[in-house]
DNA sequence: TGAGGATTAAATGGATCCAAAAATCCTATT
DNA sequence: AATAGGATTTTTGGATCCATTTAATCCTCA
């Protein structure tokens, strides 16, 4: 019945569940976009029943990731490089919306900390003045936690929500900071902007300088996307998934 | 099997499907914030089966209707007053976001030809010097193709999602400014500050005045929600959703 | 050979079935 | 009487089944 199984896409299935193995197939390209997508061939691809795929697809369109085709069936959504831009900037304007109420209402006390450390963290992994490979997990790891603090902070949910449902396009989020471990040195000037950036976005922070904080955070999404080019690294060829 | 049924909500469910239905629901508060729904009694009320309830589950909690409740189950999301307000606001700089796009690139013909339509629209609907009960679904109307236009102008669909999605929020919505029939006169002044509004919002296209245009947006989405108050109309007792 | 239509294959939506997990409730013991 | 333990019932997740609709194929005729 079921056939032609890559035993580690079976294995993705079991573990993570069938959503998180369609975002997997979709974003690594295993399913190019404007591809169509089908209900039981997949469900056989996967090893699993329609049933689990039915439910991963209406998610998946909520998500914007896959969309109708006419009566029947979905389509793997195909991105232009306009989409890539404007998730960005769309996640620039939201961030920068948190980080704005944070600096008017005041830095509470464990934010202030968790922001510190990142930036710490961020000075110390960037002295030695020059990148390793493992510099790359780090990096990624506090940038989120400093992401993260700010966009948590908020008393609503729902800026967060709005940020995270947009972070389901997948260059879109703050973590998509794709480093190229081939360009070590250029992606160490592009670290440091980051770096920089997120110094003055907690120094704007700590004075509740709300509109000044805005407008970093603003710029600051952009260092993801086109600084590469700006400061000198390659940029990232995402071509290939978008249209 | 099925009983209890009140027989506009099946019909409801055979025309316009679970999703829609459920949607209903929880906006008009007969499942309740911070109720439990459950699969099975909630298909038997509905006369469907679990399937589609099922599927309508995941996409409302992808819109942020429904949460999970650990392990099991789904509450009907609460909102708190600073959830309305932070979903407006939210709405607010990404229509601003769009605008702005919209006056740095220069103004289309047609959306052009849009906007003028809904203000001169908008113009007529309050020449007479008040309102009669009429007038609030053709304002309605007015208002949402504005804003559409607005929105669907954008080379990149990506903002139009992510206002739809932060739409979900029924609260949230430009079309959801709730005018009290029975305060006719002071929904008078808020229309007239909302006209006056998109007039200056058109203005500040037209001259691609971008700075100002997303600022002009990012002001008019808060019509919606406390002008009431400032302009002596009756806020919206929306508490009763709210947590 | 191409176009149109009819036939066929396939995919979707809804319903039901089964097993596993969770919550509730009941009982027994301290 | 209260709590711990266990049994029962409910609910969910996954799989399969059936009917309907849509898409595709193929065949015929011009």
């Amino acid at each position: 019945m079921l056939v032609e199984l890559d035993p580690n896409e079976v294995q993705d299935a079991e573990d993570l569940g069938v959503m998180a193995t369609l975002r997997q197939l979709i974003v690594s390209g295993r399913l190019a976009a404007g591809e169509r997508v089908a209900e039981i061939p997949l469900a056989a691809r996967l090893g699993v029943s329609r049933t689990p795929v039915r439910l991963a697809f209406r998610s998946l369109e909520r998500e914007g990731l896959l969309t109708r085709t006419g009566k029947r069936g979905y389509v793997v959504r195909r991105f232009s490089q306009a989409d890539v831009r404007t998730a960005v900037e769309v996640r620039g304007v939201l961030e920068g919306l948190a980080a704005r109420h944070l600096a008017e209402r005041g830095l509470p006390p464990e934010v202030d900390a968790a922001l510190r450390a990142s930036v710490a963290e961020g000075a110390s992994l960037l002295a030695k003045g020059h990148l390793v490979v493992d510099d790359i997990g780090r990096w990624s790891a506090l940038n989120r936690r400093f992401h993260h603090a700010i966009v948590q902070a908020h008393a609503s949910q729902v800026i967060a929500d709005a940020i995270a449902r947009n972070d389901h396009l997948p260059f879109a989020s703050a973590d998509s900071l794709a480093l190229d471990p081939h360009a070590l040195p250029a992606e160490f000037r592009r670290l440091q902007v980051a770096q920089w950036q997120h110094q003055l976005v907690l120094d704007a922070l700590q004075q509740r300088e709300a509109a000044r904080v805005e407008m970093l955070m603003r710029e600051h999404a952009w260092v993801g996307l086109r600084y590469g080019g700006v400061l000198g690294a390659v940029p990232q060829p995402e071509a290939g998934k978008a249209a």
